[in-house]
Formats: C-alpha cells, structure tokens, sequence
RNA sequence: GCCAAGGUAGCUCAGCUGGUGAGAGCGCACGGCUCAUACCCGUGAGGUCGAGAGUUCGAAUCUCUCCCUUGGUACCA
C-alpha cells in the first residue's frame, strides 16, 4: 500500500458546525492519519456544499447574498475542523471557480453523450425538501410530513439522468464487490433500494432555484445538488472533461469516501451510476458512519441539544482537541450509532489518557530520573516479551484499521497499555531499587519506555499533540512508520531530566488541571 | 404492512454453528502498593441474558407469538 485517498462528505453550509459534523472528520482524520504511517502518500479531502434553495433562502432572510453566507458559515467549517486538529489536504467549496466550470463540463458532457434527457414534470413541490413529493407521502391535510408546508403545484420541465441505463451494472458491482460498501449490512439497503428506482432529476428551474450553478446553453436551468456536489471528490482532484489529471490518476484508484448512513443512496447508486457515466471507476469503498446521540438522544434543532463541537473544547477548558478526538473515534462500533455524555467523556478521557497512557510514561519517566538521574545504561537494554505483546498489537491495530474498526483499535492501544501498567507493578522496579538490584530496576524500565514509543506511535491519529509530547519526552520519531517499528528505540545515554517531564494528560476535574487552568 | 439489525451487569458492549457455576472494559466498594496525574495492581458486589410459550436431558444461544429501538422500503386512504 503506497497510496490512499480519503473523502469525507462536505457539509451544506446551512449553519454551523455540529458536533455531528465532526465525528464525521474525526473519524476521517484519524484514519487518515493512520494510513499515512503505513503510506508514502495520503490525501485528504473535505470541503463544503454551497448551492441551493435552503441557502438561497436563509441568505435572503437574513438580507445578504448568498455568497456572503457562504464564506461565514464555510469558514466556520473550516474554523472548527483546525480547533479539532482535522489535516485536510484540501478543502473544497462548490461554488469554487475551477469546480463550478468542471461541472458544467460534466453535464454538459451528459447531456451530449444522453446520459441526461430534457424531461417535463408536474408534481407537488415542497421548498423545504427542495424535492417533488409523492401525493402518498402527504400527511392528511396535505402537507409535507417533514415540513408540514402545503405543497405547491409545479410544472417543470427538468433534465434528468438515465440511471436505469446503468441499474445492472451498479448491482453487478455491488454483488461482485463486498467489500465496496462498509459495513456490510448496508449493502443489502442499496440492493434493495436498486431494485425499484427510477431516473432522478439533475436540474431545477432558475425560477425555483437561482442558487445554482447553471446548465451550460441553458440559462433556464440550474444544476441540481447530485452531480454538483458529488463530483467534488473528481473536481477536487484537477479532473476535467477529456482532459487529464496527475492527481486524478494517482488518487482515484485508492479513493475511499466516508460517508453517514443518511448518504449512502446518493453515494452508492447516484454517484455511481455518474461515474459509470463518465467511464471512470467506481469508488474503491464506500465507508458508511452512524450518527452520534446526545445523552442517547437525537441531536436535532427542535430538541435544542445540538452541541458545536468547539463548546465540547471550551467547556472542558481543553487547549487540544486530543481527548475529544479520542472519545469521538471511539464513541462507537463501526457503522453503529454513538452517543455523546459528558459523564462519559470524562471517565473515558480519564481512565484511558490520564490515569493509563498518560501516568504509565509519568511514573517511569519520573523513577528513571529518581533512581538513575535520567540516564539510560547499555545493560538496561535487553530483550523481554513484552516486546512481542507490543509489535504484536501494531498489527492487530493494523488488521482493526483495515476494516474500519477505530473503536476496537483503540481499545487495542488501551489493552497493551495495561499490560505494560501490569508489567510495571509485578516487577516493582521501586522495591528493585530499595533492594539495590539497580541494573534489574534499569531493565524494567528501559523496557517500559521501549514500549511507550510504541504506544505513541499508535495512539498518534487519535490524539497527535500528546502523541508529539510523550515522543518528545521520550526521545522518539513520531515519523517512522509502522512497519519499520522496533522495540529498539532508547539511546544509551542521558535520557530525559526532572523538568522536562510533564503529564501528556491531565485528568479533567482534577485538582492538578484546576491548578493548571487557573495560571 | 414488509425486509434487515438490535434489545445481556449502573454505562458501552462481547458471547449466540445449544452444554464446564453468564463475560470484558469503565464506574462503584474493599484490600495491597507507594514510582506516579487521589495513580497503579488485586479482590468483590451487581444481571429472572426485552416478555411469554415451545423443542431438548440441557437455551442468552434454536422455533413461534408479542413488546420496544434503529435503518430501509411498499401500499391503502
């Protein structure tokens, strides 16, 4: 594996940043950053959906363009997503100059080639859906179930994409390729949602949507969300009609898209049927996300529990955003939903980065510099099964990303961390030095800390500042890879002093972080 | 209505091709240790395994019915 290209969805600029948002990006930046200790080259795409009426509308409301709109709320995306520690390599707004252009290219192209066809329609059209909606699907009195408007009587004629043209290829695929949608219960869905699914409209009229970008030689119609949005991940990329990319070519065979539950029918069978469309290939895995409660309930605006994710920071007094990655990736089993509490958060945060990870590296650091004054001696280094759990974990780790288990490949880390905490008190290096066995006590911390390098490498996507602080402390290259690493990694010789060892993680609510928070 | 997944300790979940006294982590209580961030190690308490019925020598694990949660999807009006 040399490359790997991730996607996440881009988010509609609406509003801002939840905390619904960020898992998602969490999620992608952690594997993102695991990927590139195993990868030469990795990228990183995220970015932000800029069009249509719910925006056109806000932005009226509010009396500003909707471009004015966009910059604010796009760049407090991009605000939030740099207080979280998201590396994006690129971030993406559709109503971007290049992307814009390409798109037109792209339908314009399918419009050429009649993958789209010019089709008129008469139907109960809802401007909170943004959609047509089946006279069915009306509640009693007629309204829109969702927004509980009266639907109004549209006549339009619209282009739309012949998806049935390419509805057997899509189901070959799926069924030849189990491992195109993850996790693997979903794939079912899109086979079943195949099975009755009709064309989909690709363009609203001017007059119901300005906030668009237009069809080329079609001042009438605006292009709707589906090929506008989606095509970010080729846009995104350098791609162009008939036209080659560098980038294109190397990322797009690895590209994963990360994606909620609630896109995967636009991802799967849209985008896909768009591809196949424009002859390239499908995405290599479609990676679909649950959502994450709060207090077990439904985030929603109508609840009024929706939580920004910079609030979960300031509210902690957090100045990285480490712990609430790590509870964000673990928050849930892959696929499955999660739930946000603030009483979990701490006891999680608390028991895995304070009182584990982050005490073991104290408490050895701490009787290194007590009992040899921070020196390391070439007897100390020896070899010790504990070496074997280590390196073994690197690859259970390994084997939990590869399926997109971030939870249990945390829970890994966090295992072989207490192992080592084990290790530590059975061998009592404190009763070795009263005992003056002083090479004993040596060895077994020498060996603690070969192992905390390993450590911090593996727990580095989940929380890379304390990763970058315990490998300083521990005079380790956060930059090897993880096939290259060793449990090899101490240097015979002054080690560390007394001040410069410091907790990589205070416990929230501790009397140590009041003391800290108060200077 | 139909399809799928799920309902197991206070919390998050594992177990579920039927069979040693029902597990893990966290939390809680107690004991030990004292190097450390009131930490770490150990022990323990706590569950009628959603409800009911059935198959079986024996079911959390199989069958049926029902209730609840989540996702998908259909139709009537």
């Amino acid at each position: 594996m040399d490359k790997y290209y991730l996607t996440t969805a881009i988010d509609y600029v609406n509003g801002a940043p939840h905390i619904g948002h960020a898992y998602e990006k969490i999620l992608s930046d952690v594997i993102v950053k695991h990927y590139s200790q195993r990868c030469e080259d990795v990228y990183f795409l995220t970015g932000t959906d800029e069009h249509g009426i719910k925006i056109q509308k806000t932005a009226a409301e509010r009396g500003i363009t909707p471009k004015e709109m966009c910059d604010e709320n796009s760049s407090k995306f991009k605000e939030a997503w740099k207080a979280l520690g998201i590396d994006y390599n690129k971030f993406i707004r559709t109503t971007d100059e290049e992307h814009e252009a390409v798109v037109q290219r792209i339908f314009d192209k399918l419009l050429k080639q009649g993958d789209i066809y010019k089709h008129s329609y008469e139907g109960l059209y809802c401007s909170g859906c943004e959609s047509f909606l089946n006279p069915k699907d009306l509640t009693e009195d007629g309204l829109c179930p969702i927004h509980h408007k009266k639907p109004e009587i549209v006549s339009e004629e619209n282009y739309f994409f012949k998806l049935s043209k390419y509805k057997d290829a899509l189901k070959k695929h799926i069924q030849d390729n189990p491992e195109f949608i993850l996790p693997k219960f979903r794939a079912n869905e899109v086979l079943n949602q195949l099975d009755n699914i009709d064309d989909f409209s690709v363009s609203r009229s001017s007059a119901s949507v300005e906030w668009g970008i237009p069809v080329l030689g079609d001042e009438e119609q605006r292009i709707y969300v589906w090929i506008d949005a989606l095509s970010n991940y080729i846009t995104a990329l350098g791609w162009d009609v008939d036209k080659p990319s560098e980038k294109f070519e190397k990322y797009w065979p690895v590209v994963h898209h990360v994606i909620g539950k609630d896109i995967l029918k636009f991802h799967s069978i849209y985008w896909g049927g768009i591809l196949m469309a424009l002859g390239l290939p499908l995405p290599k895995q479609l990676l679909v996300h649950g959502f994450i409660n709060i207090n077990q309930e439904k985030m929603s605006k109508t609840l009024g529990n929706v939580i920004a994710p910079v609030d979960i920071l300031k509210a902690w007094d957090l100045q990285i955003p480490d712990a609430f990655r790590y509870y964000m990736a673990s928050a849930a089993m892959i696929g499955k939903d999660g739930n946000y509490s603030d009483e979990d958060f701490k006891e999680k945060v608390n028991a895995d980065l304070a009182n584990s990870t982050g005490n073991l590296l104290n408490r050895t650091l701490s009787m290194l510099v007590k009992y040899f004054d921070g020196e390391i001696k070439e007897e100390f280094l020896i070899s010790s099964d504990l070496y074997k759990t280590a390196l073994g974990k690197v690859k259970i780790v390994e084997n939990h990303f590869d399926n997109y288990e971030i939870a249990e490949a945390g829970n890994e880390i966090t295992d072989l961390v207490n192992i080592t905490n084990k290790y530590v008190t059975d061998n009592a290096p404190w009763t070795l030095a009263k005992e003056g066995k002083m090479t004993e006590c040596g060895q077994v911390l020498a060996t603690v800390l070969n192992v905390m390098c390993v450590v911090c490498s593996l727990i580095y996507p989940y929380c890379p500042n304390i990763a970058k602080d315990m490998a300083r402390q521990l005079s380790f290259d956060l930059n090897t890879k993880l096939d290259d690493l060793t449990c090899d990694n101490l240097k015979v010789g002054k080690f560390i002093t007394k001040e410069e060892i410091h907790p990589v993680f205070l416990r929230l609510d501790s009397e140590l972080a009041d003391k800290t928070a108060k200077k």
